[in-house]
RNA sequence: GGAGAGAUGGCCGAGUAGGUCGAAGGCGCUCGCCUGCUAAGCGAGUAUACUCCGAAAGGGGUAUCCCGGGUUCGAAUCCCGGUCUCUCCGCCA
């Protein structure tokens, strides 16, 4: 959520930037309802504080046994305003939140103007693309061949878009499940949770996923409550509505996690593989951290994601996304994409944004300064580190030999319990 | 699922014939004093949001004693609904 007092007082810019955003942010009813509002709500306090001093009053009189209708009768009047007056604040009140909830965040200066994901400017690539004296073969052909993956029957215990592994793997997934937590927590710095998987609409509001993109998720028939589409709607929830000491900042959270998300509106995409599923899993990052350091936070994480794919020697690049191309709460984002050789192209595997105070405000996270008066809203970022299924994925591919057999990366045959590949 | 108990400030914990309660007291913490050494004592301060005045220091106002609604001139205190926690019984991993 931006500031209401941003956005008050500086309507055509907050317009403009989010435009740049795809975003067609019509604020005349904002700055109408707005100034409503604010009107009512200094009348309905100039009442109440006239119903306090006189509500005093009446007590004064009637301690001292003196008469005090004449002041009982004028009040009944005061009150009865009031009450009117706070009809139309709660009314004001949730008519302003639904604008400021639905509200992107705005763009960081580094952001790149641009319309959609075709111009996000590519800021590094890393390794390079293995060359096959063969035809490479797509990880769905392997995992089908090795019959370690298997999403006919997945099919039918449940439905599309689902992943059932067996033998190696699902041990390659919990290998690297095991790796990256790991290295995370060991090298990072990361405290590891297991959170829920399942969240109230708090949580969901908090993070940004509501009110504005509850197709995208799944929901619990009998309950309010979301199965989550990433880590980062727990984690980031993890401290919701309290004050942290600025001692305790930067606080690292990382966590395994099965995600769920709807995928609507992706028919006929990614229709094979683990690229695109309903359930998968993934190791996040979330970071909370003061506002002067957040910018240097979001370097740090994008190098803690890569650090995943570079000890396991998988050829990737970065995007910085453009301002058209960005999620709702991001003030900005990299994304990984690993190369996958059977389609010759670059697919994202992680997703790492800096989403300055726009979550903390949402989710009412704070910390004090020490020897400071009041409080001020942390930073929130969070990044995958990485995507598993996606991964696996890459790994299959680019580390798959012309026998038919995938070499297991060095660093993760410990992990394996010592395999070095995959064989049909 | 059945029966009961409870939700107050960082923590503990007073506060129900409604007014003098933003809320006693204690602990913790901060600053100062004293003392002087792994202790004690003394004094002061110690919630958040919004808002107004002020250059600032600071001061004024409103709201918040789980949440929502009601009664009332006035509610932490009364009434109704909800949420959560705890105890006992049943059931289940």
């Amino acid at each position: 959520m931006l500031e209401i007092k941003l956005v008050r007082q500086n309507l055509a810019a907050v317009e403009a930037a989010l435009a740049t955003r795809g975003q067609s942010a019509d604020l005349e009813t904002f700055k109408t309802v707005d100034a409503r509002h604010r009107q009512a709500l200094q009348e309905v306090e100039e009442l109440r504080h006239r119903r306090n001093v006189v509500s005093d009053e009446i007590a004064r009189l009637k301690r001292a046994g003196a008469a005090a209708e004449a002041f009982v009768v004028e009040m009944r009047t005061v009150s009865a305003r009031i009450k009117v007056l706070e009809k139309t604040l709660a009314e004001t009140q949730e008519a302003l939140s639904a604008i400021l909830m639905a509200l992107p965040n705005l763009p960081h200066v580094s952001v790149p103007v641009g319309k959609d994901s075709t111009e996000n400017p590519v800021i590094k690539t890393w390794g390079r693309p293995p060359q096959f004296e063969f035809a490479p073969k797509a990880h769905w052909d392997i995992g089908a061949d090795l019959k370690i993956l298997d999403f006919e029957r997945a099919t039918k215990i449940t439905g599309a878009r689902f992943p059932l592994y067996f033998d190696a793997g699902a041990r390659l997934e919990r290998a690297l499940i095991n790796f990256m937590l790991d290295v995370h927590t060991r090298e990072h710095g990361y405290h590891e949770v297991l959170p829920p998987f399942i969240v109230n609409r708090p949580s969901m509001t908090a993070t940004g996923q509501l009110p504005k993109f509850e197709q995208d998720l799944f929901k619990l028939e009998q309950w309010d409550y979301f199965l989550i589409p990433t880590a980062e709607v727990p984690l980031t929830n993890i401290h919701r509505g309290e004050i942290l000491d600025e001692d305790a900042l930067p606080r690292c959270y990382t966590a395994c996690t099965p995600c769920f998300r709807s995928e609507a509106g992706s028919y006929g995409k990614d229709t094979r593989g683990l690229i695109r599923q309903h359930q998968f899993n993934k190791v996040e990052l979330v970071k909370y951290c003061t506002p002067e350091v957040s910018d240097a936070e979001l370097e740090s994480l994008l190098a803690q994601a890569e650090t995943i794919l570079v000890k396991l020697g998988l050829p990737y690049r970065v995007v910085l996304l453009c301002t058209g191309d960005m999620g709702f709460a991001a003030a900005k984002t990299y994304d990984i994409e690993v190369w996958m050789p059977a389609q010759g192209v670059y697919r994202e595997i992680s997703s790492c944004s800096n989403f300055e105070d726009f979550q903390a405000r949402r989710a009412d996270i704070r910390f004090r300064r020490k020897g400071k008066k009041g409080t001020e809203l942390v930073h929130t970022l969070n990044g995958s580190g990485l995507a598993v299924g996606r991964t696996l994925a890459a790994i299959l591919e680019n580390y798959q030999q012309a026998d038919g057999s995938v070499a297991i990366p060095e660093a993760l045959r410990p992990y394996a319990g010592g395999m070095e590949a995959l064989r049909p």
